[in-house]
DNA sequence: CTCTATCCGATAATGAGTATCATTACCAAC
DNA sequence: GTTGGTAATGATACTCATTATCGGATAGAG
């Protein structure tokens, strides 16, 4: 295992190491193709869908199959380096888990379907007292709130 | 607006009633189809797609089209009368949206794919604040908590 | 009863996501 | 450096939920 490269480069924790480390780890081999697509969930705002980042990394000059994007969201998701977001309308959009849990919820508008991020600690300790009191185990959780954002109100 | 019946049955007070006269009210005739997909609804315990409400409905002997099923839920949802499921696996389920605003949430099992409510005042609570403070008008909102029910544990 | 807007059902089209498979390429061992 | 096992690739065929189309049926007002 190679030692993480301590760089003088504050503003990049980058959450694509941690997941090519997690990948190596798990015995995966590096290629052109997963390189593009953890490139592109790093550099992206929110949450985009396996064609958006697919155009993406075309439109960026790297050639890559459809295919392998579905296949590598596909095995990012299995080991929980990424976030499924299901904004209702029939795409699934991906965004990166970051290891420390941090994470962020939606504000879906129902008009022009804009995705918008936040965050409450409130909300977070209110999921967890539910997820204590019911008979399930609870892994994870997705809060999507819907109605009109600024512009559509 | 007319008087909410206080009758003696506890277990009726009939969503497919206030379905059927909101449609009424909008214009809406009244057909077969259109009747079958209400009393599916009305009679389910949970969420159900439109395959599965479809199925029961010809199950039950009335034979409609599948369309008229999409159709129906499409008019519901847009009427705000039945409320989108989304469970992530690419299918969409539906229920009934009582007009007391009561409501629940639901437990998706990632194992077997298994859906259960729940129902948290305090998390309800916790939404309405997150609602009044974010610069977004919230219509609605959904929230899942994914893990593993008892049987997949 | 007639007329017409609405709705119906069958089916074709759409489109996201998955499966298949021959080929390519990573990488550890030699 | 070469090699061999095997995972990954990309083109494409496929599945399947959902939507669009359209000719015919029907509710319901007048």
């Amino acid at each position: 295992m190679s030692a993480e490269p301590h760089h003088h480069r504050p503003s990049a924790p980058s959450w694509s190491t941690h997941a090519d480390e997690a990948l190596s780890r798990r015995g995966s081999r590096a290629s052109a193709a997963r390189n593009a697509v953890l490139a592109a969930l790093d550099s992206q705002a929110c949450c985009a869908s396996a064609q958006e980042i697919h155009a993406r990394i075309t439109t960026d000059g790297t050639a890559i199959g459809i295919a392998s994007v579905y296949r590598t969201l596909e095995l990012l998701h299995g080991l929980a380096l990424i976030t499924r977001v299901d904004t209702g309308d029939g795409v699934a959009r991906y965004e990166p888990a970051h290891p420390n849990g941090e994470h962020h919820h939606h504000l879906v508008c129902n008009a022009c379907g804009a995705v918008e991020a936040f965050h409450d600690g409130e909300l977070e300790a209110a999921i967890h007292a539910v997820a204590d009191r019911v008979d399930f185990r609870v892994d994870a959780h997705d809060i999507a709130l819907r109605g009109a954002c600024r512009r559509c109100r």
